[in-house]
DNA sequence: GTGAAAGCGCTAACAC
DNA sequence: GTGTTAGCGCTTTCAC
């Protein structure tokens, strides 16, 4: 035979009061209640060791304390989980809570996910992208505060958080111009990924601000995984004015750089300078260690989680809020 | 002005009937009502698009449909993930949901957890670790369904649902010995970690019953990185007698060994056969792929919730689950 | 300042 | 077979 939890009537008996009373002590709406009293109530709860029931509250209240968080991939390398845990640590410190739905991508199971969270009631939805693009959301997400993560919507119903790619390139790049460089070649990813492309823009820009005349024989694109860094690698270090340093889409595309590098007997940084980009798991136990740009994925589920508890209306509906991601300095450069 | 949602007494009154009746078709316990009753509220709910308040569900029923999920790492390497999207996977199948709280191994945090989950009443609770070891939980989670991922409970008052280390040391010697191999090295972990010890037993097993020697000259400790797989690569393979194939405690080992290789002029798999463990991200981007153990987390958290899902009783509270390792097959052997 | 009372939307014991 | 009724534990309006 199990105990059962106090209620909030055996806190007022307890107490002496109403439960009224010890609801408004408990909502901190209990301005008009005089110190005592709520000395009374606080004891009792201390005593019976009370804790409010979220399901009695959320039905009287319609507020459930719960944020609904989707996710496409949560599967493959931890930058998904590197948001969830930004999002729920900031959640948690308001005494709220994650619901997470991963929907694989599926826009059927995203729609189903969607529909749950509004039956659940939860206090905002944040749906959160494996790698950056634009998403076609379920109209029903409309009627709950929304924000995207990695992502931005198609048709700019909702606030989006994402990393700051563009000057991520720019700073790459610039790194490397401070360091002395002048012929900068790019192992750039394919046109399809966005973040790919910004951090391209980006990286011209630094170029242009020094004024470095932009060599296209230096960008190599379709680099995406360790082959093709190894590959474009071993082309421009064949040229005849070879680069003297490289900013890779990717930290796999850097690893593909090192091992090309090895081969031709050349040193990192001494005769190659490398920046790669994403601060992958393995890109601080290379040798040397790799300098890269970090994905800020805990600060963005962490921002998204301060933009839902805001009070309605600080956040436009079409705001797009960029994140730099840090330089991670390490030997390569 | 927003439509309020359909109540239940709403879909009552659009079929004619009671809510009770509503009640006891959309929960299968209308084995007493006639298929034209049923029908007329089937067709009822349809119409008014109902969906059933979970809060009020929870309320009167104490069964909320979701489980907890608490992790203690879930921001590095995709393992927490993997697990969330198999105990995830399972649970919609069954209609519920996931509450997912990382601790960061915090016991603090940990016992906060615990208790908002018992707080809302979860069905059950899934505690997974980010690396497999015995763990001290809180008392309450006595008072819910609770059963552990990828650790145990050091009083085994839970269930574990753990991956089967020591089949898997075993398999992938067993693998090497059926290339042909008999000079068989392995670079082993710090023998603070389970796993790796595990895994030393394995590979001891599967020399034993093949009739070969084991040989201390052979096995390495402290790899962990893959500096320490590149060391202890070096030095086995400068021994009078080197091995003629490495299995290494994880993947980040190997990777140190095909460095190692590399430098000195071998091939893979020719000179030296490399096995694995973790399947890690880069894995299949190595060169020869690299053969290696995976582990089952996805399966791991899917059986958790088997587990939870199953009868009351029918898994023994000290119940040890073990679920292999697949080999995955590569190039490196 | 505090309390009584009416729900929130649903389930389930019991009555018919 | 179906409906009536009494909660589930809390919030909140309104009266005192």
């Amino acid at each position: 035979m199990m105990a059962r939890r106090p209620t909030i009537r055996s806190v007022a008996e307890e107490a002496g009061v109403s439960p009224t009373t010890v609801s408004l002590v408990l909502n901190n709406n209990a301005s008009a209640i005089p110190e005592a009293t709520k000395e009374r109530v606080v004891q009792a709860v201390r005593k019976l060791g009370y804790r409010p029931n979220p399901s009695a509250r959320a039905l009287s209240s319609s507020q459930t304390h719960t944020i609904g968080f989707i996710t496409d991939v949560i599967a493959s390398s931890g930058y998904a989980g590197r948001s969830i845990a930004g999002a729920q640590e900031l959640s948690w410190a308001n005494d709220k809570v994650l619901l997470i739905v991963n929907t694989g991508g599926d826009a059927a199971i995203t729609r189903a996910a969607v529909d749950m969270l509004c039956d659940r009631q939860v206090d905002g939805v944040i749906y959160a992208a494996m790698s950056m693009c634009g998403v076609d959301l379920p109209e029903a997400l409309l009627q709950i505060p929304t924000i995207l993560v990695n992502a931005y919507d198609r048709q700019s119903r909702f606030p989006a958080i994402l990393a700051d790619e563009e000057l991520g390139g720019y700073t790459a790049t610039r790194t490397l111009i401070d360091a002395g460089h002048r012929r900068i070649g790019m192992l750039y990813g394919v046109p399809e990924v966005d973040a790919g492309r910004e951090r391209l823009i980006g990286h011209r820009r630094a170029l242009d601000e020094a004024g470095i005349a932009f060599d296209p024989a230096l960008v190599r694109a379709d680099c995406w995984f360790p082959e093709g860094g190894y590959r474009s690698t071993k082309a421009l270090m064949t040229l005849d004015e070879p680069p003297t340093a490289l900013f890779c889409v990717n930290d796999w595309v850097a690893m593909g750089c090192y091992e090309a590098v090895k081969e031709l007997g050349l040193s990192i940084p001494g005769d190659l300078a490398i920046i790669g980009y994403d601060n992958h798991e393995l890109a601080g136990l290379l040798r040397p260690g790799l300098t890269t740009m970090q994905l800020p994925h805990y600060d963005l589920g962490r921002k998204a989680v301060e933009c839902l508890l805001a009070p309605a209306g600080s956040v436009a509906p079409n705001a797009v809020i960029r994140l730099p991601c840090p330089l991670i300095r390490r030997q390569s450069v």
